[in-house]
DNA sequence: GCCGTTTTCGGCCCGACTGTTTTCAGTCG
């Protein structure tokens, strides 16, 4: 898959061009960027089913940048790329990513102090070099040295699963400070994007300035970036940015729509808002000064002629196409789930007994689960021989004269190298859900890989493909295989795949997720917990759905439990 | 470089905070 590859590649040649001083050029580089990377399907493919042609429908990407695409395909090099990155010392570039830095302040840190690397900008900035050229001064200096602090500190995106319930807390603390009236978490966050670069909170309080005094001084915060009157920037502890943002409560509606995003989401609004002969910014929408609304995000929808959009799906991907013609769908609600299909216990890696994880996940409400250890080769973690398995199984009959919900029997079951399974068709058949998953060959080619997967869905006793990319956020690539033809094999054969909801997999992620409901395939939307806490990562599992357009009538654990059972017994 | 129910040329979202400024440019989100 290509797509990241072009991506960054065109990040890179904006930032260069910005350094050049090239106005509108760069905009367009990261737009196309920002489009290459929320595209489902690789570029090769678009590539090779439509040509250029079908580059140029890729919202962002023209004449100019499809045909560079087009030759990065052909070739493996893009010459306008290797022309501008060579134009520039390739520390220089690096420079831009120092938070205080900009492409202007690194040109100059390069034309007059021949600065041309992180390292040359450290001892430039201890030596007190800086604060001689024009525009820097001490404090420009300072706050060079601590940016180049917060990137070493590698802050870079941290997890949905971990900044959720931080931001929570934040916004819980915050309400309590006198004079707020309300606190809400907003930013990508809000959208429940896979992973967050910081975390956005907005408050409204009659009392700016002690909501700013609070925030700055938690004892979280490493150091504070910006404090105003009703602004603020820190960097937490743990290296995430977070910011709060105070406004008046007839503004709270605009500002959450405005800091909940995503940009090109706001940037279409704001266009419609222009058209109508408004103004919309994150204090409400304006008509000729005067205003409008904006005190809920609802009526700002509304006077833009749409109706309200959920944060999940704001992210310039046609709903606002979708709204437009009120053709939004009806994603899937929070509370839909049923039942866990996905859960380890002691009997292999799982911290918890049968009996522990069941009385959990009936304290949630849900109607069923399955329970469903490792199979025999997952060694590491303790995988089962079929010797095990009959006492595993024998476990879950006695757990389930004891609860009032359904536990169904089942196993996470190696895919093998040739695609075989970890357990003979005897065995499979006395459980009641086979689940595949794919540990290991993380480096195999394509068409072995996508083979191997064909073959373990060609198994009769197999329910859902877990897992299915085996992608780790930040830390493994996915799986390389043609994810169309299993998507279309398995809707086929009536297999699902799975929204794995551990923090780190995401696996379908959002994208895949609405691929594969467009394939014909059911989605299981599971948690893989392995201790009685993981059982709340559903609400992650659901976002990506939501996020991928799901509706509740793919899923099949919101399903009622002898429906579900219908589609087990394939 | 992209894009078009006001445009195939001339637009391209909008505002807060900071520092070094004597009124604003740069950076950020």
């Amino acid at each position: 898959m290509k797509n990241r590859e072009i991506a960054s590649m065109f990040y890179e040649m904006a930032d260069v061009l910005e350094m050049q001083g090239v106005d509108w050029k760069p905009n367009a580089f990261r737009k196309a960027a920002r489009s290459i990377e929320g595209l489902s399907a690789p570029i090769e493919q678009v590539y090779a089913k439509g040509g250029v042609k079908a580059l140029m429908e890729i919202p962002g990407i023209g004449q100019a940048l499809s045909s560079k695409i087009e030759e990065f395909l052909k070739t493996g090099k893009m010459r306008e790329f290797d022309k501008l990155v060579k134009s520039i010392p390739a520390g220089v570039e690096e420079m831009m990513h120092v938070p205080s830095l900009g492409p202007k302040k690194v040109m100059v840190l390069y034309k007059k102090l021949r600065i041309k690397s992180l390292a040359e900008l450290e001892s430039a900035a201890k030596a007190g070099k800086l604060n001689k050229l024009a525009g820097f001064g001490a404090k420009s200096e300072q706050h060079i040295l601590r940016g180049l602090g917060i990137l070493k500190q590698g802050a870079g995106r941290s997890l949905l699963g971990v900044a959720l319930p931080l931001a929570r807390e934040f916004a819980e603390r915050l309400s309590q400070v006198p004079g707020v009236k309300k606190a809400e978490p907003a930013g990508s966050l809000r959208r429940m994007n896979e992973s967050v670069g910081d975390i956005d909170i907005l408050v409204i309080s009659s009392k700016p300035e002690k909501v700013m005094d609070f925030f700055t001084n938690m004892p979280e915060v490493q150091s504070v970036l910006a404090k105003g009157p009703t602004k603020s920037t820190v960097i937490l502890k743990d290296g995430i940015q977070s910011d709060v943002r105070v406004l008046d409560e007839k503004s709270f509606g605009a500002a959450l729509q405005y800091f909940t995003g995503s940009k090109d989401h706001n940037i279409i609004l704001r266009q419609i808002a222009i058209k109508k002969g408004c103004k919309l910014s994150e204090y409400g929408l304006f008509k000729k000064d005067r205003y409008v609304c904006g005190r809920n995000e609802k009526e700002v929808y509304a006077k833009l002629g749409l109706p309200y959009i959920e944060p999940e799906l704001r992210e310039n991907q046609g709903e606002i196409e979708a709204a437009l013609k009120h053709k939004l769908p009806k994603i899937i609600p929070y509370d839909a789930i049923s039942g866990d299909l996905h859960m380890h216990t002691k009997w292999s890696d799982g911290l918890h007994t049968i009996e522990q994880m069941a009385r959990a996940a009936e304290k949630m409400g849900y109607k069923y689960i399955a329970i469903t250890d490792h199979s025999k080769s997952q060694h590491i973690a303790h995988g089962m021989e079929e010797k095990r398995l009959v006492q595993y199984l024998k476990e879950i009959d006695k757990v389930q004269d004891k609860v009032k919900i359904r536990i169904l029997k089942g196993s996470e079951v190696e895919v093998l190298a040739d695609g075989s399974l970890d357990y003979s068709d005897k065995i499979l058949k006395q459980l009641d859900i086979v689940l595949a998953a794919v540990h290991s060959g993380f480096k195999a080619p394509r068409l072995q890989t996508t083979k191997r997967i064909l073959k373990a869905l060609s198994n009769p006793h197999v329910n859902i493909l877990v897992h299915p990319t085996g992608r780790l956020i930040n830390q493994r690539d996915p799986l390389d295989f043609d994810f169309d033809k299993v998507a279309s094999f398995a809707a086929k054969q009536g297999i699902a795949l799975e929204i794995d909801s551990y923090p780190a997999r995401l696996d379908l992620k959002d994208a895949l997720a609405r691929r594969a409901v467009e394939l014909g395939c059911k989605l299981s939307i599971d948690t893989d917990s392995h201790a009685v806490d993981h059982l709340r990562f559903m609400e992650l599992g659901i976002a990506q759905a939501r996020r991928g357009w799901v509706e509740t009538k793919d899923v099949i654990n919101a399903w009622p439990l002898a429906k579900l059972e219908k589609f087990l017994c394939r």
